[in-house]
DNA sequence: GATTACGTTGAAATAGTTTGCGACATTGGT
DNA sequence: ACCAATGTCGCAAACTATTTCAACGTAATC
């Protein structure tokens, strides 16, 4: 591999030259600068970007620590922030983790990222690590929560509002005759979900409905676990007429269950989703779904 | 930020000494590599990878050029690239890129992955670039193909068998009794896709029906476009009594063409996919499908 | 008592680039 | 002819960790 000094002696010039033409940092007569560009090509001359950060300090590299990829939600948002860190003129790029919700994990990835010196971070935090991701922020370093965030730490986040969301798609089951609406949450730490079960709550608070906590069932954030989950909503007794899926595995899952007794939606039981998904619309049964841009949050999180 | 030299300092031994305890590269006396410990815990040292990576000519980084990150196949395969390269023990990562299937994007990212120093590439190549490919691999790079190749590129590569399989599912849409098969063909130019529609030929020839080329519709590989591209299969003359879809976008314009008509699927028209998706077996209409494992490709592409 | 061997540590070279400072050359004005 | 101003470029010091080579101290051997 052919270095700048390389360059700079086929060129017939300084190191600091070649540098310069290819930063367009100072001016260059005509005449070096395409000496130098024709040393460049003739060697195959790429800088080296390991040698380049160290000098000046910046990578080039934003993190982005999410839950898991497989999740439509979070995949659209990783379209997102790429799609818009491309418009930039540096050079930028994204280095990908899934936590799968797993804090431990979390912390094992923003040490090799710090190591690894990125210019900036988006965080859908596990929940946990608060007393490191404050020293972030103490420290100045460029750091944007996503789709949740940590109340202690002042960074800035993308954000839907979960309360009002939720509110308004139970009270759309209410509205629709529905009265034992049950939820399947899912297990995570993560102010948005609290936040929708808080909605749940709201609605049915606002309806003059009371609800019993067994009508909130938890499960693990995956298809599987959901799975069963439904099928505990499904042995409650008495069985709810709907239920408020916190996400788009609890959505599925639900679904599942459903499907597997036979049962049909929104017949036997109505199902109101968080999360819509761009598949849906070509199948059946429509569902009502309250629909979160991932793509866009991705976005507003990355020009942050 | 502490570097090496404050540590060293603070602990009374040379850099040297600091370096060889975090590397455990040579004997250290329990005594000293106590007090090294010590003094990194105190001084909250963490080791700049950028000038480590400078040093060593290694980077700990591997880049993953794929596509669409929103198409489940994709994210599928990044997953398992990701819990893949996490069992090493060298902390290895994953920068990700979206192409969108546009070779001039992927010359882009090649060369500032490159510029990056990566340690190896992952790549589902958009067609073109091929000298650049064949550069990289003569100079012994390390990179390996997933979903299609590049015949003369001389990479690894993770394939299925499109061929045998697409064959396969057309063979199985003429034995329940279909004659008229269309195909919904992606353009890309991705040996993937024109393999499948060689199955498509192949399983046609077979049974001895012969099909007009009119009867490959092509679309962008993007749900609206498939959508259009369902569209016009449906408006052809005479009307297929089956599509065959190349890849899962395909699959769903083509069912979302299929729903604005108010036409069935089956009953009406049948639809037989390549590519599945976790989701489509919570509802309705069930299709027939050809599955492949992005995440065990993705698992064993980064094996490689 | 001197030499060898071994175990442990330090000093300095190294990686490839950017950048502040200064050197040299050319031009224009007086 | 001289001075100042401007234009163009080179030198060398950063940046931070790794690694080689040499040196040190201690113990063992002849």
């Amino acid at each position: 591999m052919a270095t700048i000094r390389d360059v700079a002696a086929s060129a017939g010039v300084s190191v600091a030259t070649v540098s310069h033409v290819m930063n367009d940092s100072r001016f260059v007569t005509e005449d070096t600068r395409q000496r130098v560009l024709a040393a460049i090509a003739a060697l195959n001359y790429r800088r080296d970007g390991i040698a380049r950060s160290l000098r000046r300090s910046q990578t080039g590299t934003i993190g982005a620590i999410i839950a898991d990829i497989t999740n439509p939600f979070f995949s659209d948002l990783v379209k997102g922030i790429e799609d818009t860190i491309r418009g930039f003129p540096e050079k930028l790029n994204l280095i990908l983790c899934n936590t799968e919700e797993d804090a431990a994990r979390e912390l094992l990835y923003l040490d090799v990222l710090m190591e690894k010196r990125i210019d900036g971070l988006i965080l859908a935090p596990a929940g946990g690590n608060v007393a490191y991701l404050e020293a972030l922020v103490a420290r100045g370093f460029p750091l944007v929560f996503v789709d949740r965030s940590l109340p202690s730490v002042a960074a800035d986040s993308v954000l839907v509002d979960n309360l009002t969301a939720a509110t308004a798609l139970v009270a759309h089951l209410i509205a629709r005759g529905h009265r034992r609406i049950a939820v399947l949450k899912a297990t995570l730490h993560a102010s948005s979900i609290t936040e929708r079960v808080q909605g749940h709550a709201a609605a049915m608070a606002a309806a003059g409905l009371d609800f019993r906590p067994e009508m909130i069932v938890e499960s693990a954030s995956s298809i599987d676990a959901a799975f069963a989950g439904g099928r505990a909503i499904l042995a409650l007794d008495p069985v709810p007429d709907a239920v408020f899926c916190t996400n788009n595995f609890m959505t599925l899952g639900m679904m599942r269950a459903l499907n597997e007794q036979g049962l049909r939606c929104p017949q036997d039981m109505a199902i109101a989703g968080f999360d819509d998904f761009q598949w849906a619309d070509a199948f059946r049964p429509r569902m009502t779904t309250v629909a979160q841009s991932g793509y866009d949050q991705g976005c507003a999180a990355a020009r942050l």
